[in-house]
DNA sequence: TTAAATGATGTAACCGGTTTCATTAGGGCT
DNA sequence: AGCCCTAATGAAACCGGTTACATCATTTAA
């Protein structure tokens, strides 16, 4: 491999000045600056990064931490942390923890031991393991998309949750739909809480309540979202709009739907959240809340990168506002009064 | 930062006994062994990995380019190699290339600069520029599901491309389907070519050809499944089923046809290509042929493995074999004789 | 004319591990 | 007792950059 010394010696200088020559041109006078990168040229030198990474003490990376790459959602904000990230010149260490705690915990470890200089977390957990916590407590981190839970404190990007589950509901109300049912999420994810919340406020609004039993929960897959729609077609009185808090579930309710012969959205109105490539294509199309998935990843990484510089953050609670896309499921024909 | 040296101290030892009681315990003595545990406790003390990627020359860390991360199919690939490099050791970093090469390029140098042990490319070029050719002859390298153009000489893995395409076009030959319409990839593309070759192969064996006004092109895109399949309907005589190289583009143009008030499969029958999850549910359900992506993924990332210890693949070319999913898109009755 | 400031470059320490080689102690054998 | 072998450990070099500090030449200011 060559070195910055073979080249320093093909120069005829130190490898203070061939280092300072690549780095910073300006202070190496021109004819040593051109001598230098002649040498560098005719020896195909490349600055070994390894070194020039243990030399900054920087890895010049940052880890995502993800529960499922394969997830269309995710793997937008993912795409949105990638280009950001490379902006600022930094690299994308991906872990797909496939929702497994101690591969969270192993990975959050790269912060640990330098291998990462910041960690981005897509779940709704806080990644280092107990006794990693007070050495954690220096390595820059940003939570992304999911809030974690517990005693909050650490940097967030998340959409208006609540908000944007207040706006679809109202959108299902003012079609004059009254009964609702939602397919959530794992309980203990704390935007499934925030959008019922949501959800709450706009039922409210109208002077309705929202049956316990029309709430089923999911686990965010198109199956689960099936299941959870022949549950919700048990029930004695059916519903007239199913809420599902993220699109993929809505595409297996509306399966499940369809099977069962109703038409959506005459029989039953359908909903779902994040707005995938896919809610554009399905039968019938779908309504959902855009969720500006790269830009949530934009904004976290820009968020770490402040961290890394060392610079406080303005906000430790960046919220990102939705879309709400209307689309045939729950395309019904009302008189407006 | 606590360093090796500082439990050295603490433990009153050697840096030298510290390190090997860490990476080789059975070459200290127990009780020394027990000490330097015991100072590696109290000060919290974590090696640093970044030294150690110096030290032993080695990053462990692969490169993964990918033109789209957000693409369901590479997504599942890329958790295979992330599975797969896990455990071998190895860190994944990601490099969304966007199709740029230019991206692609500044990527792959991160193979010279030692940033990276070795590199798996999901598409269809050599990633490095020219002027790094030679220098990179010594990166490992990989090319997985997409296979290299020009003059070869890469390891590749990748689906039995043309059998794969023979066998689904036998299936809709099998239907007593004859006039047959395609819409492609890239033209550029390999795996294009060669499933295009696939399905040559079946036509002729059942006497038939491939009208060259029904091979249209798209993009690997619902949009331009959509609009491929909307050129398609503007010819004279319309197809009785369109194969789809992939289930994006499947999905765009059954949305095109339902759209034209066409019947799937009655009128005109639908396949794809790749078995992504969506293609259970869409309506109705697709025929497509289920690539192991994330099969493809580890063993890609076990080829580089070997390649990376410096042992000689047993074979540059592994070829994985597909399945045909039989759907509802080409559910016909036909009266067997 | 001389002191001070500026610019260009070199020397060598440094980052934090790993590893080679040397040294020492102890055990077994003749 | 004397020798050899092995196990345990330490000293120091090393990996390849970066950079603080020293040096020297040249210019500028007084």
């Amino acid at each position: 491999m060559t070195t910055i010394r073979i080249v320093s010696k093909l120069a005829g200088v130190s490898t203070a000045t061939v280092s300072r020559t690549l780095k910073n041109p300006e202070l190496v006078s021109p004819d040593t600056r051109q001598r230098v990168m002649q040498a560098v040229q005719s020896a195909g030198y490349r600055p070994n990064q390894l070194a020039r990474n243990f030399s900054s003490g920087k890895a010049y990376a940052v880890l995502v931490l993800v529960p499922n790459v394969a997830n269309p959602f995710f793997s937008r904000v993912i795409r949105g942390i990638e280009q950001e990230a490379q902006a600022c010149g930094y690299a994308v260490l991906l872990g797909d923890t496939q929702g497994s705690v101690s591969r969270e915990q192993e990975y959050a470890r790269m912060g640990l031991t330098s291998q990462a200089d910041g960690l981005i977390q897509l779940d709704s957990r806080y990644p280092f393991s107990p006794e990693d916590r007070e050495l954690a407590s220096t390595v820059p981190f940003v939570n992304a998309c999911e809030r974690i839970d517990e005693h909050a404190g650490y940097p967030v990007v998340e959409l208006d949750n609540r908000g944007a589950a207040r706006a679809l509901t109202q959108h299902l109300l003012d079609l004059n739909l009254k009964r609702l049912a939602v397919i959530t999420g794992p309980a203990r994810s704390p935007i499934v809480r925030d959008r019922l919340a949501g959800m709450k406020d706009a039922l409210l609004g109208a002077g309705l309540t929202l049956d316990a039993q029309a709430v089923v929960q999911g686990d965010f897959s198109m199956q689960s979202g099936h299941d959870a729609a022949e549950r919700l077609l048990q029930l004695p009185e059916r519903a007239q709009a199913i809420f599902c808090m993220n699109d993929e579930m809505a595409i297996g309710a509306m399966r499940c739907l369809r099977q069962r012969g109703l038409r959506i959205p005459q029989d039953i109105a359908i909903a779902g959240f994040d707005n995938i490539e896919f809610a554009a294509y399905t039968e019938p199309s779908l309504t959902t809340i855009d969720q500006p998935a790269e830009q949530l990843g934009r904004q976290a990484m820009r968020a770490l990168y402040q961290l890394m510089k060392g610079v406080p953050l303005a906000q430790q609670h960046m919220m990102l506002s939705y879309r709400l896309v209307v689309r045939d499921s729950t395309a019904i024909i009302t008189d407006k009064k």
